[in-house]
DNA sequence: TGCCAGGTCTGAG
DNA sequence: CTCAGACATGGC
């Protein structure tokens, strides 16, 4: 099958290296001054776009809402970007990372890797993904990509191969899931869009999906912008930010968010987040772009991102 | 060398 | 219903 690769200007502001490499996704490598991978059956390359880069309007139209839509870049976005900068205590930490943005993931991958995710590090939960994605089929690119296996593939594979991938007890979570998910007796497609509670309450179903995972595949892989994903890190956030650091439970948190933002409590959730990790710089935090991450660094935003996607 | 990691599950009270 | 402990694995 032929594979046409095309070239996009994509406008916005876009830190590629913290949207892509700061916990919402684990498969993106970085390749020299561009991040190589794939979403769904396109392997993609994103790099920062030439200062001197003009748009071109014969560009393909669709290719170019598609990404927009995968990093965060619509209308939309920015909609609910400009609604929370209005929060006096949020804004700060907005506009300290103006090109964060909020990833549209593929749900299936997303549910592993936030199965994954559940008391692990970020290095090894990529490294378990790089092996789980070596069950997928081989994408045609200039680069080693390969689309993320089906549940089909996955609820295949014998409980002591994924142990060997490093999942340890995490692996009977994985192959059930996958069964589940290959059953349709969880749907995640139908879940797209939906309510927080109920989105919530469906992924629950899957075995090692607990609160937490489940609001972040809502989150960042089914359009459900009102999910807000509670761990230590935000947790303490919130408590920081808005409780004087009194002690908090994460059902209070999650409610104060849904109260607070509403449909936007996600993308406030990834800003605190990533506010508080980069301020951190926790010890197994991979160095975002090789240096000392900074505020000024942050601010100088990309002018854009050129994408290459065989289509 | 231990501690820790974007939690979840389980059994006890 | 709330709450400790356990939990595979490997990086630091």
């Amino acid at each position: 099958m032929p594979r046409v690769w095309r070239r996009v200007r994509l406008d916005g502001p876009v830190d590629l290296a913290h949207t892509l490499q700061g916990g919402q996704a684990f498969r993106w490598r970085r390749q020299a001054d561009a991040f190589v991978g794939a979403v769904g059956a396109r392997a993609v390359r994103y790099q920062a776009a030439p200062a001197d880069a003009v748009d071109a309007a014969a560009w393909p139209r669709a290719t170019r809402a598609w990404h927009a839509r995968y990093l965060g870049l619509t209308a939309q976005d920015e909609a609910a970007r400009r609604r929370l900068a209005k929060d006096p205590v949020l804004a700060p930490a907005l506009a300290a990372h103006p090109g964060l943005r909020l990833l549209r993931q593929e749900p299936w991958e997303t549910c592993v890797a936030f199965l994954t995710s559940a008391n692990n590090n970020v290095l090894r939960i990529e490294k378990i993904l790089a092996a789980l994605a070596q069950k997928g089929e081989p994408l045609d690119a200039p680069f080693a990509a390969r689309a993320f296996p089906a549940p089909e593939v996955l609820a295949r594979v014998p409980d002591a191969e994924l142990r060997r991938m490093g999942l340890g007890y995490r692996a009977p979570f994985v192959r059930e899931s996958a069964r589940m998910v290959a059953r349709g007796d969880v749907d995640l497609d139908a879940l797209r869009g939906g309510a927080p509670d109920e989105v919530r309450d469906a992924l629950l179903a899957l075995p090692g999906v607990g609160p937490k995972v489940a609001d972040c595949i809502a989150l960042f892989a089914l359009d459900v912008g009102g999910a807000f994903p509670v761990d230590r890190w935000v947790l303490r956030a919130v408590s920081e930010s808005f409780f004087e650091g009194r002690p908090l439970t994460h059902q209070a948190a999650r409610e104060f968010a849904r109260l607070r933002w509403g449909d936007d409590a996600g993308l406030a959730q990834q800003v605190l987040f990533h506010a508080l990790r980069v301020r951190e710089a926790a010890p197994g935090v991979r160095r975002l772009g090789g240096k000392q991450p900074s505020a000024s660094r942050d601010a100088a935003a990309l002018p854009g991102a050129w994408t290459r996607s065989s289509s």
